[in-house]
DNA sequence: CTGAAAGCGCTTACAG
DNA sequence: CTGAAAGCGCTTACAG
């Protein structure tokens, strides 16, 4: 037996120790065509001794699929997934990588270096090598140039979390404007008419204008006005939290409630209160986005953004448009969230003891879709 | 002027617009030949006008180069990544981002899905059908047969974070053992002699292993003997940094110090001290190891294990193998880490002012390599 | 059920 | 400096 060093095997090494043609190896393999079984078995024995699997280049030349598909996102460090507390990014990847494994198909990723709205070479460069099959986007703002770029390719595509609803594009996201109205809405029936609100970020960002414009609507809906100096911009770090609560509660008329834009800035607030004797949900209710673990330490009242299922369903999609012939109209999925109270927002009849959780929803997490 | 929709271009299209011969295209995209610069100028604009890139399946067949990387790691919410309080996933994946980035090289990841220690049927799928050029590993324990099947097909290896300095394998770490008996050996020169041990996980993990026994050794080393009862094998969460500090304080002789294994167990130490009057450094002083915001935050002394430098080392190492034509030594290169002295291991003498940074390696983290 | 042949889009000797 | 040709390892009509 001679022995070659190095070499992978090939299909011609599978042929030749079979004794039959390539093709023949290849419809057995693939099972593509009908095989006697006697010849299958044998060829079948030569695969498995010899570890025999099909090269990825050579066979993605000819089918033209390469089984990876691309995570297009900002830097994990980035402020966009700079969210304390909770492994925003870290769940995404989870939610991602366990459909992929379980398809066989690989994470290909592509970090959004340029920073927010910016070309993007690296990721053009992938799509114009035809690198992968199709790509997941997780932007805090919609970029059309790559987009196009990728309609143009005819690259399926699915964008998980600030997906921006009015285009025709797959996307997969909790709707921030919703939870937004149902979290203000609910310091509104405990009675609250001076409710303030924290933005999670910038409102450049799509999650934090989605979450905005929620909160507006469910004050405007109750009849109340909504007042600018009730409306901070935070970011994501606990201090902008305290300093939202410092501006809110300086104010000659302080609000009785406030809607912190995520657990990290609810915890500022918390801080803050505790450092002014300012008792929790007595004098300020408070509640919060995320449900992570801070809230539940914390006692916060947080309505779920399950940032997991939005990976998990965008992989999901993704990878039924890549096995989809014919072309179907976007589909808008939204992830539903559960409203998690607790102390912090306790009607004050209540004693105020350990945080209860009183949800419906929170952990039977389904997904349905809309046609758009 | 024909459209032709959909189809990718290719080097015939531009061959044929610029009037050459597709090698001379390819000479002249590549630099790989001498080309006129008439001729080339004619090409460079075909190719620009046409966004023509070669298609990486097709130069990856003839190349044998995918110029892709591949990460191995459990899955980013499994308990090796579950740190609380700070993003180890997301650090290491920034660290090796940014590399790979500006090497043009890309990221393909493949989550070890079955465990620790178990059978990879995906990673070894990829390197069979040849799907990346390298792999970077980044387990708890170290995998003896992924080593084997990469070294088999001439796979360069980097091993980052728990590597096992024994083998002949590349690796980048930072050097648990020492770090620990060096924070072992700060509580010791602050004069304490019963001094406690909190695993950062079970002692299958490399990591956990090699700072026991770096804090062995300094107990040893200074002629301490080591109490089985003030070892405490902790794990990912705060509780048991609580659970053990409860254990180590309901001893006859309770230790004056503690050595938590994460810093999110000294958090949990903290909580115990706190609920239970104890002060901190006074009665028990604490050192720990991340030195993550969690550190700063509650003025806890902690040592840097910097993943972000770990995988931009890693990856650096990888490319670098890449490149290389003849074999090589392996390197095992160390990370610095810098102690960070704060409130919670003051001496006594001083006052227990807000925590004082003082530390001389923490910043400037520079890189050292050895043969083996 | 099986094989010979073409072709996927590139790179790379080899001539000239 | 440039082109014709072989070949990378596969899949897929096309014959038989």
């Amino acid at each position: 037996m001679i022995k070659k060093k190095k070499r992978a095997v090939t299909i011609k090494d599978i042929a030749r120790e079979a004794g039959v043609s390539i093709s023949t190896v290849s419809f057995a393999f693939n099972g593509t065509a009908p095989v006697a079984q006697e010849t299958k078995d044998r060829i079948f024995e030569v695969i498995n001794r010899l570890n025999y699997r099909p090269n990825s280049a050579a066979r993605g030349l000819v089918t033209r699929k390469t089984n990876n598909i691309c995570l297009f996102t900002p830097h994990p460090t980035s402020d966009f997934f700079s969210f304390s507390g909770n492994g925003v990014f870290s769940d995404l990847m989870q939610g991602i990588g366990e459909v992929l494994d379980q398809k066989d198909y690989n994470l290909l990723i592509s970090w959004d270096t340029v920073g927010y709205k910016a070309k993007t070479p690296k990721l053009i460069r992938l799509i114009r090598e035809q690198a992968m099959d199709g790509v997941l986007i997780c932007l805090p703002s919609q970029d059309s140039s790559i987009i196009n770029e990728l309609n143009e390719h005819n690259f399926p595509l699915v964008i998980i979390g600030g997906a921006d609803k009015s285009s025709a594009v797959n996307t997969v996201d909790v709707d921030n404007h919703e939870i937004s109205y149902r979290v203000t809405r609910h310091l509104l029936e405990l009675g609250h008419k001076r409710i303030a609100f924290i933005s999670p970020g910038q409102l450049e960002f799509l999650v934090c204008e989605d979450r905005l414009e929620g909160y507006k609507e469910a004050m405007s809906d109750a009849g109340l006005k909504v007042r600018d100096d009730y409306i901070f911009i935070g970011d994501e770090t606990e201090s902008s939290g305290y300093r939202a609560a410092e501006a809110f509660m300086s104010l000659k008329e302080p609000p009785t409630a406030i809607v912190a834009g995520r657990d990290i800035q609810a915890v500022g607030v918390l801080e803050y209160t505790k450092e002014h004797d300012i008792s929790v949900p007595q004098t300020l209710a408070l509640v919060s986005f995320e449900n992570s673990q801070l809230a539940e330490k914390h006692g916060i009242t947080s309505i779920t953004t399950n940032l997991y299922e939005i990976g998990k369903e965008g992989a999901k999609l993704l990878i039924k448009l890549l096995n989809r012939k014919k072309e179907r109209a976007a589909q808008n999925m939204v992830i539903p969230s559960g409203l998690v109270v607790r102390g912090s927002s306790q009607p004050q009849s209540e004693s105020s003891a350990p945080s209860v959780a009183a949800s419906t929803e929170s952990i039977s997490v389904r997904t349905r879709s809309r046609k758009q």
